[in-house]
DNA sequence: AACTATTGTATCATAATGATACAATATTCA
DNA sequence: TGAATATTGTATCATTATGATACAATAGTT
């Protein structure tokens, strides 16, 4: 099936969408120390934007969010939660609805919901960066991680989605580690030195810790069980491996 | 203007409103000790209901609510806060919808949106219960307050989205009680003594505080002026009276 | 075997919190 | 008028959490 063909069935079946609702995913992920988050390119727009996608007549709007991001990306059950909604008038969304369209040589009447204003819900995910294969699909050229603190121009208002979606993990860090841990968990790969932990949490909260106390800290909340195997490598004593402890 | 007459100009405005979304306002109240909802009955539905409405295209969700919220109970310039986004397939508002407009002998086309799924946007204020002087209006019989620790039979997920609120309000006042108080300023008349603000606090969080320790909290935080006059009635000492500082 | 970089833990000072004690005082009532 | 009572404001102690520093342990390098 061509693309075009793809975009005109899926503007077609009006009836099976609810109209002026999308959903944007904000998926991080962690690689060399990097806090990255997954963007795509689509077909005739320069600025780069989050997987996005519409919500069904049939579906929740969870179900919806965990089916654009396996659409978009080939993500299979990753863990999406809501944190905000954008409803600002001037979002301006069907201008740019209307370009992809028309470069696809389509023609919609005048009403049609597409080419609408909408609002849309931000959901956010923390994935394992390796266990990702980024795939175009129909939409796009590309899709790739990008390092959160450089972020190349993103459509509409999709810088301050990441933005809030970063100020929702840091309130979710600082008053609730117990609770970020377990979600923050793929993140990390399977086991992992207190130093990658700390590394990850610098990076979100954009500030240095004590190694010291941030140790201390962690043990205490009793999410992590150490790993009696150790790493080698550096000229140095080895660190522990840890992983996280099986949510109870 | 006749109920039925608003009605079916607002039913026949399709294109004014955003279709799919809804916003419902979750509004506390403060009064003798007891945290209040406001809760309306619409015409021919037994179970109460929370204050809610549509989005005008050309209007923010955030102005939204402030002009629903206006047209259910005449409140001005009442500081709106999103929370969560209700959007289960089983919501059945299109059944309710229903109901309502067939009372009043409407008969609407099969697809038209306002007897489709849609979802729900919560917001939640608090107010000063003293100067509120509910108001029903074209679509309701009455509205008042209820004690949330004892709300009646409600539409839809509308104890859903209060306790949700209710959660909401519990998390920002135990990690941020600085924001909390300012939020809540409205809550409480203009000055209040150190244990109606205990009260609110015992109320919101469910659970007894420590009077003593609760007095060095609160003073510590610098968001309360003493007021030099004093409090008369009760045999016993008399306690100050604070106010809220204006934010900074 | 000495050296180096890093790790794990102990320990100190300081701040925040939980719990108790008690003096101050506005009214009531003998 | 003055003792009794209920409540308030503050002080104080113990306990816990946090910030900061010190130091022994150790895997590699030289």
């Amino acid at each position: 099936m061509k693309p075009s063909n793809q975009l005109t069935a899926f503007l077609k079946s009006e009836n099976e969408w609810l109209p002026s609702l999308s959903i944007d995913c904000v998926i991080f992920g962690f690689h060399n120390g990097e806090l990255k988050v997954l963007l795509l390119k689509y077909h005739n727009v320069d600025a780069l934007a989050l997987p996005g996608g519409f919500v069904r007549q049939e579906e929740s709007i969870d179900e919806a969010a965990g089916r654009i991001l396996l659409e978009r990306t080939g993500m299979a059950d990753i863990y999406l939660e809501q944190f905000h909604i954008f409803g600002q008038k001037d979002r301006q969304n069907h201008l740019f609805n209307k370009t992809i369209i028309e470069a696809q040589g389509i023609l919609l009447p005048a009403g049609h919901w597409f080419i609408r204003r909408y609002v849309s819900v931000g959901y956010y995910a923390l994935v394992e960066f390796s266990k990702v294969v980024p795939a175009p699909d129909y939409l796009s050229d590309s899709i790739d991680w990008y390092d959160v603190q450089a972020l190349p121009p993103l459509l509409l208002d999709h810088r301050q989605i990441i933005q809030k979606a970063l100020d929702t993990l840091r309130t979710l860090l600082a008053h609730n580690p117990a609770g970020f841990s377990r979600r923050a968990a793929p993140l990390l790969p399977e086991t992992f030195t207190m130093a990658d932990l700390q590394q990850l949490y610098e990076t979100i909260l954009g500030q240095k810790l004590l190694r010291t106390n941030f140790q201390r800290k962690m043990l205490s909340l009793e999410v992590l069980e150490r790993v009696d195997k150790k790493w080698t490598g550096g000229a140095h004593k080895a660190p522990y491996l840890y992983r996280f402890t099986p949510h109870p």
